[in-house]
DNA sequence: CGACACCATAATGTATACAATATACACGTC
DNA sequence: GACGTGTATATTGTATACATTATGGTGTCG
């Protein structure tokens, strides 16, 4: 019975509408600064307001959403600060991740990592900017799998979803940045099948770098210094 | 009006409890692993479930306790493992808090550093280690204030109370470690005052890193390799 | 005696009703 | 005409009632 396996899949309403919120937050359909009242959320998908506060909860951790007490929450404004701020801390952190996956011995690390940059190629042939970035998420997930850290992979979690939106942003101004992520995300990769922790977690800080460097100028042409 | 002003700052409910039972947790007069079930909480603080359903959610954002979807939430198990995967994290955050600090130009600066050094060394010379940790906490609140920094804030915030865990746990085995921590954390303050970030940076990272080695053999004692 | 099914119970998850508060607009006063 | 006060309204915050589900015990059947 398949759609009792979706009722049961579906069963968390909060991390669900939160996923559905921050794919529309990350993709721009609701856009920056946008407010987002607890009743319209709660009437547009169906549910009452106590798994909306929930939700809305998980998206302020992630950093997608800010909430003012009493008055309301609005969608994160977007700034090359916060853009700044955002890729300062994800140089370390990817890192580490990084060196970690690159320690870890699991049986199918090489299969895994070449099924996933065959879907970055695919995607990048196609053109197809959201599968591109849904197999990028897969890949973080396969970095957070083999490196077996929970805290790091909390950080990142609440680090990448935001780095996301800004990712998209220069995409659809610059589509040649697509094809240097994708370069980046392949070359970290190869550096993880290798096994050399230093090196993948040497060459992940530098990359990373480079892209923020890369980004910076459009991001402050959009937003200003913020 | 006191009273009033009082009754004004003690609004938010969720923030109140949570901040209420982290100090619970930290000093381990709620065991870890001990089972919170919201009704008893609600019930201990003359509140709904409501508020504290938010507040609960408020500290498994910060790793104290962990949820089970529709089984409960527990406070977080300690091992060793955790305890080497906060600290990995720490070292490049508070290092980077470190240089924004340092490179911050607050005309306050020095004044406010100053006397919390004095607070901290006051705090160890009663041997109070409570005290000692309210200062600490505020240390941390000083460089965030001068980095300016929301995202690292963010970040560290999901850390630093889980490190204090380990490291009031740490203090009862080993009354020495406060010593060692208070000296950290002074030479780590007089880097920022001497305002260069690079330096800053490197020490707290060098630091912070002695002290997870020195930690170490304490905590593998009390929890196992976990 | 063991295993499986059923049911009671307790806890979480959701919906709804009520309370408190921030905002905007109108009215009156100076 | 400008400013301040009061009130209406919309929205968040809290309490409570109801629904769903995980768990442990009991009983029966093999």
């Amino acid at each position: 019975m398949i759609l009792a396996r979706i009722q049961k899949l579906s069963v968390a309403i909060p991390e669900n509408l939160a996923e559905m919120l921050e794919e529309e937050i990350i993709f721009g359909r609701i856009k920056s600064q946008e407010r987002l009242t607890e009743e319209m959320v709660a009437e547009r998908y169906g549910v009452s307001r106590s798994p909306v506060r929930e939700a809305l909860r998980l998206l302020e951790r992630d950093g997608l959403v800010v909430r003012e007490a009493r008055r309301g929450i609005w969608v994160s404004p977007m700034s090359q600060r916060d853009f700044d701020e955002i890729y300062m801390c994800r140089i370390p952190l990817e890192g580490l991740i990084a060196r970690q996956a690159a320690e870890s011995d699991h049986p199918d690390k090489r299969a895994e990592y070449d099924t996933l940059i065959a879907d970055l190629k695919e995607a990048q042939a196609k053109n197809d900017v959201r599968q591109f970035f849904i197999a990028d998420v897969r890949g973080s997930f396969i970095h957070y799998t083999l490196a077996q850290n929970k805290t790091l992979m909390r950080l990142l979690a609440g680090l990448e979803k935001q780095a996301l939106r800004y990712r998209f942003h220069a995409y659809e101004q610059n589509p040649k940045i697509i094809q240097l992520s994708l370069e980046d995300t392949t070359r970290i990769c190869e550096a993880i099948i290798e096994g050399d922790g230093e090196a993948a977690q040497k060459l992940t800080e530098k990359l990373i770098h480079e892209i923020w460097q890369t980004m910076r100028t459009g991001i402050l042409d959009s937003f200003g210094r913020g």
